[in-house]
DNA sequence: CGTGATATTGACCGAACTCAAAGTTGGTGG
DNA sequence: CCACCAACTTTGAGTTCGGTCAATATCACG
């Protein structure tokens, strides 16, 4: 399998000016705004924020002015309790919000880390609140956006709370994977940009089993992975993981005796 | 240990009937307005929709038109996946927010039952978001009400992927504790309300885990527990529970040699 | 081509789960 | 008022999933 190119370079295409000339546009703040309100957003917008690889977009504990929209790349963020241990709270393509945990104590909560080099947007608050007084559209859009990050926090407790390891690999991967198509990639073949170690922290498992699962998911015949480079073979199957956990430490070679739920969990959730 | 009484009944003291005299005000949706600005709430508040123990407050897939503020009462919000499994996404009391999650599907996304008799006020989506655009301090406080319930959410999920069983229990217990005391109750002595079961769905653990973690924590003398009514002996070494969690599963009676690490958890995270 | 980081795999262990059996409590109705 | 019942809780015994530790294996990169 050849190394896969997923998320476009930021040199791939010329930088968008405006909002409106922005590729991501309807899937970020100004999603259903008209021409005219969207120019309005100018004011609002600082464009092309360049962050490289590794680079931080922004530091837990330091004041917040300001959300982040990302162009291009992916942003992990993260919260770290006091003795070290550290959990992925997200994991954030293009036209998706940071910072929004900010908002309360004027301080961030998150560490949001680019995997990759990225083109972020920053979304000056105080502007973003005025306008909105102004613009009901772009009001009600940003609630949207602040539900939905509230609706997939939900479901990512879910996950955490009462999913085996291999169900919470099967969901994370079919998460990237909608997100992926819904960008014009690929749903089936596509680099976890993540190692095995955050990944585990992102699902709350540890870097072994990430790898003994996916090794699994493999020799059943449902994908195949080389590092970070992941081809799903049978979407379908993986979706039925969920909720059949129970044969996860079961070899593919044996029959799956107890399937009977089928049941794919809600499309809706968004769990990365 | 007698009964203890700990949230007010919606009968002990008479029904607020504007924003200005509710006595929960300052940890709503009207904190830091002034009083002309509190008045205009009369458009966007429907107050006083009682609700039974065992009611729902709202049913997930339902048609979101409001939020709900709690006056009185204790209300839980769950998910629950298709093939059953329920997860708790929260516990919340006076003065706080849910329905949040419904803003961008337009669908509750979780179910809100009342622990106890309660008493919410509906707060209509729409006229909150007419009024905010006209007054700017409440769109920044709703605001730093939607950041809040993020940045909890990431703390929840830091609970759920990286701590042990007693450090879940010990959170838990702690950010009650804390609770009560905002509002007035007793920061060492109240009810959990919800039964064993419950409380294992919502830190991510079965009922029998939560029983045996309780009974240790007895045992140890950090807390006295009958069924609902607990009583917490030793705020201070529960709070050195957190971070050192390898501890639970020694005797109190053997000197805990590996007591390093006396950090609690960072106090701005509200988990429940 | 060597070296350090990352990934895989195995063996073993242990925290939490499962299953099961009492024990306890509160509510109901005789 | 008390007996009974259903629901909840506690506790024990055994199991298992995932963690831990350790030994390779593989890759990226200078």
């Amino acid at each position: 399998m050849s190394p896969i190119q997923l998320v476009q370079k930021s040199s791939s295409s010329p930088l968008p000016r405006t909002c409106a000339d922005c590729v991501v546009r309807d899937l970020c703040l100004p999603a259903g705004l008209g021409a005219k309100d969207t120019a309005l957003l100018e004011h609002v917008v600082i464009r092309n924020r360049l962050v490289e690889r590794q680079g931080a977009v922004c530091r837990a504990g330091t004041a917040f002015h300001s959300l982040y929209a990302i162009y291009s790349g992916f942003v992990k963020c993260t919260v770290t309790h006091d003795d070290g241990r550290e959990q992925v709270t997200g994991l954030h393509m293009s036209g998706e919000l940071i910072g929004m945990d900010a908002i309360n104590s004027g301080k961030y909560t998150c560490d949001a880390v680019a995997l990759e080099n990225c083109n972020v947007c920053e979304i000056v608050f105080g502007e973003l609140e005025r306008l909105s007084r102004e613009v009901p559209t772009l009001q009600h859009h940003f609630h949207r956006i602040m539900g939905r990050e509230i609706a997939r926090d939900y479901g990512v407790m879910l996950l955490l709370g009462s999913m085996r390891a291999a169900e919470r690999i099967a969901v994370f991967l079919l998460n990237l994977s909608k997100r992926y198509a819904a960008r014009g990639h690929s749903a089936t073949r596509f680099n976890l940009l993540l190692d095995r170690e955050r990944i585990g922290s992102y699902l709350g498992i540890k870097l072994e089993t990430v790898s003994r699962v996916l090794s699994r998911f493999q020799e059943d015949g449902l994908l195949t992975v080389q590092h970070k480079d992941i081809e799903i073979k049978d979407l379908a199957r993986l979706e039925q993981m969920i909720g059949n956990y129970r044969d996860m430490h079961r070899h593919a070679s044996r029959p799956p005796l107890g399937m009977v739920q089928e049941t794919p969990i809600q499309s809706s959730g968004q769990y990365a």
